[in-house]
Formats: structure tokens, C-alpha cells, sequence
DNA sequence: CCTAATAAACTGACCGTTTGGTATGTCAAC
DNA sequence: GTTGACATACCAAACGGTCAGTTTATTAGG
């Protein structure tokens, strides 16, 4: 027992390693992440899930309802992390043919990092975004869009870019190829029989992708 | 009972109506296929699969031994199907340029017009690849890379194009784009608040490819 | 400071249904 | 009459979900 009296409200952050509610609800969601991950939403076995943790499936239904509810909290997370990875960096400062580079390296690299996330939204989309549709959505496309115009409009103010892409589109292009690279690794690995989680190849298609955009936007 | 007595062997395609395996086979095999592409392989049921056919569930273990069986054969027959369609044209008639457009416009269309079999190679992504690595993919891989390359050595033999991209990255980039437009259609139009199937829309998407491409490209 | 009441956190056994898979037997064609 | 094509009825296991009850933390009253 340490030093935990806080005055006022809600006083945040106990960890009383018995009996913690936000502690068993996060088990629960980071198991539930690696195994919708893993297996999808109709693969994955909530009795499975509760195996993963220290608790029982009960407190699944407890926490979340239902399957669906808990599949929607890691999905919803899934996004948060998605998002605040995507947005952390400010391109403000560079100029714009840097920025571009490092826009695109970036969402490559959050892409390569979250491969759970990547799989858990291919799930989604095989259920028809059913679970997402649900979800508000449009404080993450402003913020994602906006960053990337402000660097293409201020590419074309300086002369340096062509003014006939705009933001989505770009958005689309670099978000498919990253997303594929790492979702689809497994087929594609097997088909063209090559490692896709090599290192050297993973550089070479990062720089290959940062190339491929430059080329499309360059004046 | 019409005219069918084929000399010689294998009588191919016969109709009698009743007691025709080929036909009972493709049914099952049809069914099979809209069924793992809508709830993808552990979201189907065979009981399900069974229902949309005339016949019953059965006769897929009498025919394909097992779930896993018959995904496997639908499997296979997607990527066959896939195959063919993208390897149906020529292009060695074509200048270097038009060849190009060509080819990625062709790539696109052929994931456009097939989401059954995206939707299959999701969920076989989800599932590591598992029933793709039992297959063998050397015909198909070695002819779409040869007819990629094709392209690209005669355009950079012409002065037309840069000699700094293979077949196999171009092929990347071009079936990512291809894949995710179709098979995120659900989770990035509704993030983006768009309608990913809208004419225009696609139709703009897919020119944006091509000169995406061939900005890429061209010398 | 102690105690009893209350609410929240938690447990494990249990339930009805669904699911992949099979056993048994019939029927048509050659 | 043998063989391949096909039905029907059925099963054991797995599955999502629930019930009835226990333990712990919190707090109000003494």
C-alpha cells in the first residue's frame, strides 16, 4: 500500500492487484486483441480469450456483454492506436518534398508495426465493416486529410508539386499499399515465393512506395 | 437424353439432370465460393453451404472429404480463375506506354470484377495462407512477371521508361492498390464517409492508377 | 477506530444450440 | 449385381451465453 491518497475525485490509477476493474478489463481487451487478431471475429473463441488472461470468460460477459461488445472495444482501440501513431508526427516544420518522404514512411511504418490492427480490419471488412459502421469517425479523417493537404498544397504554392492529386486520393494510395504489404504478406509471399517480412525487402518496398509517391507529385 | 455418346474416353460434359456428378460437384463448388467469400472460411457454415445447393450437405463430404477440403477447391479455383483473367491479354503489341496503361487498367478491373475471390484471399490471409502454401503457384507466378517485365524492358529499351523498377515491385504496387480499393471498400469508405463502389468515383481511382504508374515509370 | 451493510468484482458449474462430421441405407446406371 | 450417386437421421464436441452464489473493497453509523 503506498502513497495513493489523492484529494479530491476520482482518484485514478489504483493498482490493487486484487480486485483492479480497469486492470481486469485491459487483460481482457489485450487478449481479445491478439485473438481476434490471430482468428478473426468468427475464428476467435471467447472461451479462448479468457483462457489468455488470469480471470474467467465470465467476466468477459461481465466487461463486454457480448462477444460482439468486446470485439468492438478492441476494434475501437484498434483505431485509437491507429490514429494517434498516424498523427503523432508534425510535417509543419519541414519543407514539402521532406514532408512527403516522411508522410509516406510513416504510414508505411505504423502499418509494419501494427500488424494486429491490420488483421483485425481485414476481419472487419470481411463482416462488411459492420462493427465499425457504428463507430464516429470523422474527428480521425479530418485530422489525417488536413495534414496531408497542407503538405500538398504547400508543394504546389512552391512550385515544387503538381496540383492535380488531392488529399484522399493520396491518402488511398499510400494507405493501400502499406496496408497490402503487410495484411496480404501471406499470400503474396507464397505466390511470388518470397519473404515479405525480410528486412532488406521491407526497405527496398518502403523506398520503392516513397519513390512511387514522389514521382506522382513532383512538378 | 440427348445426343452424348462421346467415343473414346472421358465424355466430357454430359447433362443427365439427375445423378450427374460433375454437375453436383460445380454446384457445391459454386455455393462453396459465394459462402467463404461473404462469411469467409471459419465464418461458414457447410450446413449453409449445403442449403444454397440442390443437393446436401452430404454429398460435400462425400466429394470433398471435409470443410477444409472444399475451401481448399474453392480456393484454388479462385486463384485459377483470377489467373486467367488477368493473364488473358496480350500486350506485345502495344507501344510501351499503352501496354503499360493497359496492364494496370486491366489489373484493376480484374479485382474490380472479381471481390469474391479478394474476399476468399482475405480470409486465407487471416488464416496465414495456410490452404495457398499447400497449392503450387509457379505457372502463375512466373507468367505475370514475365509479361510485366516485358513491358518494362521494352520501354526502357525504347528511352521510354526508367530502368529503376522490376516487375515484381511494379506488380506489388498495382495489386495492393487493386486489393485494398476492393477488398477495404468497407472500412475505408466508411472511415472516409464515402461510397467506395460509386462509378465516378472508381472510375477516377483507376485512372489515378495508371498515371500513378506511369508517372513512375516514364523516363 | 470498529463494524455492519452495500455494492462491485469475481468464480465455476451449467445450458441450449450449433456445428463439422458420420452411419446406414436407398436408388439409378451400366 | 456391382458400383457410384445420393438421402436421412444422427452424434459428440464445441460454442456463446447464463445462473446462482462467493469474496473483497468501500463507506456510513456508532
Amino acid at each position: 500500500m503506498g502513497v495513493e491518497a489523492s484529494i479530491g475525485r476520482a482518484p485514478r490509477r489504483r493498482r490493487n492487484k486484487v480486485r483492479d476493474a480497469d486492470a481486469t478489463r485491459d487483460e481482457i481487451l489485450l487478449a481479445a486483441t491478439e485473438e481476434f487478431a490471430e482468428k478473426g471475429l468468427f475464428g476467435a473463441r471467447v472461451e479462448e480469450i479468457a483462457a489468455r488472461t488470469a480471470t474467467s470468460k465470465h467476466m468477459i460477459y461481465y466487461y463486454f456483454g457480448s462477444k460482439d461488445g468486446l470485439y468492438s472495444a478492441v476494434l475501437e482501440r484498434a483505431y485509437e492506436g491507429f490514429r494517434s501513431a498516424e498523427n503523432a508526427v508534425d510535417y509543419d516544420l519541414l519543407e514539402p518534398v521532406e514532408a512527403l518522404r516522411l508522410l509516406v514512411g510513416n504510414t508505411f511504418d505504423v502499418h509494419l508495426a501494427n500488424p494486429d490492427t491490420i488483421r483485425i480490419l481485414m476481419s472487419e471488412n470481411l463482416d462488411n465493416a459492420r462493427h465499425a459502421k457504428a463507430m464516429d469517425h470523422s474527428g480521425q479523417r479530418h485530422l489525417v486529410l488536413t495534414k496531408t493537404k497542407r503538405i500538398l498544397d504547400r508543394g504546389v504554392a512552391e512550385g515544387l508539386f503538381r496540383s492535380d492529386i488531392d488529399a484522399l486520393t493520396f491518402h488511398l494510395l499510400i494507405s493501400a499499399f502499406s496496408f497490402f504489404f503487410v495484411g496480404n504478406r501471406h499470400t503474396f509471399g507464397t505466390v511470388f515465393a518470397i519473404d515479405m517480412t525480410d528486412k532488406d525487402f521491407v526497405e527496398r518496398q518502403r523506398e520503392e512506395l516513397i519513390t512511387t509517391m514522389l514521382c506522382r507529385c513532383r512538378a
